[in-house]
DNA sequence: CGCGACGTTGATTTGCCTCAACGATTGTGG
DNA sequence: CCACAATCGTTGAGGCAAATCAACGTCGCG
């Protein structure tokens, strides 16, 4: 049952048989059906999860009311917002399921129950929370400094599989564009891609 | 000498005398002179520093030979390359003094020192990060959301004391945008304030 | 069937870039 | 101490990427 995490976690520290069953022992596993919301913006986000099966969108709003995503979060990756657990303060964001989804989940309390016990667990957040925000860096530069165009290439090559499960206007919001010029920037990499296999 | 640093820490973690004494043990201070260049991208970044005086820009280039800037970093803030120091890879990233800055700094053996030794160091370490990526993360939202121009006055606002420290065009790299426009910006700015002040 | 959700396509507009020329300031060597 | 170059900021003309708005296809579903 937790093979998954327990593989995941094992890529960042080395647990041993006790530390994780002290582990699985704190999750909560939930089912959770598809369109459901799991964090508003306002509320205070009680969990930290890690996504055994299904799809969240986490996204944001801004003043125009336009949705900003975040990240599309599937298998084998943890969802959170980090701020509002921790701090217990109200979040900006929204989290909501795109598919079926299997999470297992933290609340603050036995997330620290886990922190205080075993040391190897406050190492283990900080590499997911360090790993997060290299591909967050990584990100704002992407998109500061590449077209659209070359940002939608990018991300179809970094997440093949995201593609197929989400529409296209998540993955607008995504990339920051519009819906109408993800469909222009198809179309124009269609034709380019037939282009080069007819030569 | 180390009330700044101390004084940082204590507002995430409290630590007895003692384990701030073996902190500042570690620490090596460095005077560095203006315009020094800390980091290279390629190479593997062996620090992570708090800056006592100064002031520290990081920044990455894209294909096209432009540079981005990721932060300014003066007194009282953090910097490193998390992800090349912790795993030991080359970096993607630059830093060089734009002021001449006084740092202190841990090296990776270090600061493994401290984390083995006293597991609260995880923890400070991992609210650090954690800061980061939420302060990050809205950057991330505003450049995708906001124009040119309110990214700017949200930055003057922001780091009132920055806009006066570093060149205008470090400006414009840090906010994705040419130095001719923040320019532009700057003078639509002068003439609606005068505007508002007329009426 | 008909409706709503999603994607496409085209016309127009706009935010920002590029290039080029021109001040203003600073520092540096003669 | 001046001349000069270098550095940085400003301004304008023209161009391009992407937004906006509107209309139209298409598909799944009550």
């Amino acid at each position: 049952m937790f093979e998954n995490i327990l593989a995941n976690i094992s890529k960042v520290v080395s647990l041993t048989g006790e530390e994780e069953e002290l582990l699985t022992s704190q999750l909560i596993c939930r089912q959770i059906p598809r369109k459901t919301v799991l964090l508003r913006a306002g509320e205070i986000c009680q969990f930290e999860g890690y996504i055994q099966k299904g799809c969240v969108r986490v996204y944001c709003m801004d003043e125009g009311g336009n949705e900003v995503t975040i990240i599309f979060a599937v298998e084998d990756w943890w969802i959170s917002d980090i701020a509002s657990f921790q701090y217990q303060v109200p979040s900006a964001l929204y989290m909501e399921t795109l598919e079926d989804s299997e999470i297992y989940m933290l609340t603050p309390e036995k997330k620290e129950k886990l922190l205080q016990a075993v040391p190897l667990f406050e190492r283990l957040f900080r590499m997911l929370v360090q790993r997060r925000l290299s591909t967050l860096q990584e990100r704002l530069v992407d998109t500061i400094t590449k077209s659209a165009a070359d940002r939608y290439v990018e991300f179809v090559a970094k997440y093949p599989t995201i593609i197929n499960r989400v529409p296209q206007y998540y993955i607008a919001s995504y990339l920051g564009v519009s819906p109408e010029f993800v469909s222009k920037i198809r179309t124009r990499l269609a034709k380019q891609g037939k282009h080069l296999s007819e030569e």
